[in-house]
DNA sequence: CTCCGTGCAAAAGGTTTGCACTGGT
DNA sequence: ACCAGTGCAAACCTTTTGCACGGAG
């Protein structure tokens, strides 16, 4: 990310902080300009690594917990949000997912008009694709109905 | 899936495995079975689970090889297959990836293009869809390199 | 007899939790 | 002085590995 968008970025989760009456730890906003200003997703465990001659005492925890907190706050994503266990499908033709935010249900779109996008190839020259696959995130008929009796559908990750 | 899909990937399985001269054991086959029927993407230890009283003496342990041979083969899938660690982004809006089969490297897609395709609602009456994310598979440039220089580039995973 | 798949147990990550300490307010 | 965030160590969960047993060719 360019260094203007990681401040517009850190100012932003600053504000968020100060809304919140959360304290701006040195943790919390090194953590989160490192991850931003790396393009390539890493791990907690990589974050660390970095971060780890820059803070002299930091722990793995912290960086766990506070990526926790940040996912929490919105600012920054989980990929693939599943607890930790690795799950299997058994389709393995090209298919399409509906991932409930809520309970990390996963449901199955066979829809061929989705198969059939007109994708534009990604400007990114070099990687070959071979399929894809969407992710579509929400809310499923399940957890619609539950937050709806609390009255709160705005449970917003 | 349908009995009768289940059956036929069964069947198809069973061929895959005589060309193979693999054997088909009892638990590859339950396994499998197991996976075809539920349609809930279900962990290895959820898979376990399920199988352990129909299957009296069967280990995770074989649970974790069949699958992984299974993926091996290209009869089932894994979800979100990078290793076992969490990937972090710092990007919350609207984005794709590209993910590198190979290297399992992840690259951020920004494509206005991408992001405005006109969705069909899948027929999935209520799931609220929020938002959306591509996920590409396919080779990375590296990789494309690397393997081009070995002449293999069906290094299936 | 040999080979390979399986089961058990132990090891190897990755992540979370309990508890004491510390720094800012 | 208080509260919340942090660090350390240990626990926990998921997955992999080493080794011995047993069944099929």
């Amino acid at each position: 990310m360019k260094p203007d968008d990681v401040r517009t970025r850190l100012d932003e989760f600053e504000a968020l902080c100060r809304r919140r009456r959360l304290p701006l730890t040195v943790q919390r906003r090194d953590i989160l300009k490192a991850l931003l200003e790396r393009n390539d997703h890493p791990t907690a465990d990589q974050l660390y690594e970095s971060l780890a001659d820059r803070i002299p005492g930091l722990s793995r925890t912290t960086v766990y917990r506070v990526l926790g907190l940040l996912v929490e706050m919105g600012v920054v994503r989980r990929l693939h949000h599943s607890g930790t266990a690795v799950r299997f499908d058994g389709r393995v033709g090209r298919h399409h997912h509906l991932i409930c935010k809520h309970c990390d249900k996963i449901i199955d779109v066979c829809d061929a008009a989705l198969d059939e996008l007109p994708l534009p190839q990604p400007g990114n020259e070099g990687f070959e694709i071979d399929d894809f696959s969407i992710h579509f995130t929400g809310t499923c008929a399940e957890c619609r109905g539950k937050n709806a009796e609390k009255g709160t559908p705005t449970t917003d990750n």
